[in-house]
DNA sequence: GGGATACATTGACCTGGGTCAAGAAAACGC
DNA sequence: GCGTTTTCTTGACCCAGGTCAATGTATCCC
């Protein structure tokens, strides 16, 4: 919301899909040179976006949909009561507005946690393009995909897991995720408040504050804010195993 | 498991699409006569699974999504330390698989509550003909971003509601299930067990069974079994409202 | 720099719903 | 029909994690 990154110097407007780091993860993954050329040719890039600011709200029309390239987004819905119940989080290389899809309107909300550049594809350029790129309609089919099996690795997280595997799983999320875009998988920066942790996973802020410490005292992991780093991989792996195939991003 | 039903008469296996009764709630909602054919040439129909008998499981190769034309499915998943996870239940005019589009297998598993009969329709057939009927593919990301969403809701769900919501609101959402199939909205029978509801919501089955008789005591549904009579819908929605807007079946 | 604000941690306490156990009632199989 | 098995209900007890409250610590903005 405020303007203390607004000097932050972003030079990643202008890209082509081609040449971006983040294909691999993205929506080219494995769509030939001559298809992502067609894909770079309906694909809107803008100025980014600040922290606060919305993509889309629930309700909107639904006309995109959103690839991030360097920030973090927040999805999550508005209960009637006026809360709110976090979906998950966008980091570069993934995609939001799927939900979108449905009808006419986006049944959820989208927000930028950081200064996030985006590409936005829109829906009716996506579907006339799939007519004749067999790559991007498959392609669809595996992100879609791909989003309905994490949200049910989300399901059987809040349907059956205790707190300490609720987060040590979602700490290990974001460390394949990052490995996954050349980044530490080891110390990385949430760009998510407690709270979005919290309500992403299900508990009271002051549970995953408790946590953090007691993971600590176990020397699983050193916090300081936001900024952690992970000093036993594989005891947190083995507190999350007999738990989940591990689905964060396997492509 | 057992063969009891084995002699269900059961009529519905060689219908096409075209004169299907569910086709305003399935594959071929607001297609053009002429596509529906041509989806019709494509579907594959079969005996009828019996109870517990299984259409996935999780790891096979993936190939089609079923439609059920009657009865009723279970999707689940198995975590590593053996124990289950509901996804959701499939009823008439519903949809299964769509979690193998993403690679080259199932993420979960589906199992047959009852005597079921299914339509199944193979990715690769859809696929192609996705090319050239615009309206299939339309009408697959329809139900894909449906999928999405309903998944949303779950999520929400599990991550705040208190037991007795989850328990109000799964009702309700079969009494509008039901309904949109022109059956009664207030009187039904549950083709789960109460394992799996409990499963489902994330709940003991103790603490589904004490909140029926609750519900009971409060006049607001009489249960007997998995016979259920919905005697103040208002009021259960009373308890579900201040929480999420009706998703269930709007198409 | 400094006061205000938002976010994070920590402690004390409490409760919703889980667990364990026993019994009732269907459904099953012969 | 009649044991057996499975499913469901009900009661007693208990604990993981929620709530409330106080304190600490960045960050913001003038």
């Amino acid at each position: 919301m405020t303007k203390k990154e607004k000097l932050l110097k972003i030079e990643t407007i202008k890209v082509s899909c081609q040449k971006c780091s983040l294909a691999d993860l993205c929506m080219p993954y494995k769509m030939g040179s001559e298809e992502i050329s067609k894909l770079d040719e309906i694909m809107k890039r803008q100025q980014p976006y600040q922290p606060g600011q919305h993509l889309f709200h629930a309700g909107d029309n639904s006309s995109s949909i959103f690839a991030v390239r360097s920030g973090a987004l927040k999805t999550y819905c508005i209960t009637e009561d006026g809360d709110e119940q976090v979906l998950g989080f966008g980091l570069p290389g993934e995609l939001v507005g799927f939900d979108g899809l449905a009808g006419n309107h986006y049944s959820s909300t989208c927000v930028a946690l950081e200064t996030t550049s985006i590409c936005e594809l829109p829906f009716h350029r996506l579907e006339e393009l799939c007519h004749s790129l067999p790559g991007l309609q498959k392609q669809m089919m595996r992100l879609v995909g791909k989003e309905i099996a994490s949200d049910h690795h989300m399901l059987m997280m809040l349907g059956q897991r205790s707190a300490e595997v609720r987060l040590a799983s979602f700490l290990l999320s974001l460390s394949t995720r990052y490995k996954n875009r050349n980044l530490s998988a080891s110390e990385f920066y949430l760009p998510m408040s407690r709270q979005d942790i919290g309500n992403y996973l299900g508990l009271a802020i002051e549970t995953v504050s408790r946590l953090f410490a007691h993971f600590q005292e176990e020397k699983l992991l050193t916090v300081n804010r936001k900024q952690i780093k992970i000093l036993d991989h594989a005891k947190l792996k083995a507190m999350v195993d007999g738990c989940i195939g591990d689905i964060s991003e396997s492509a």
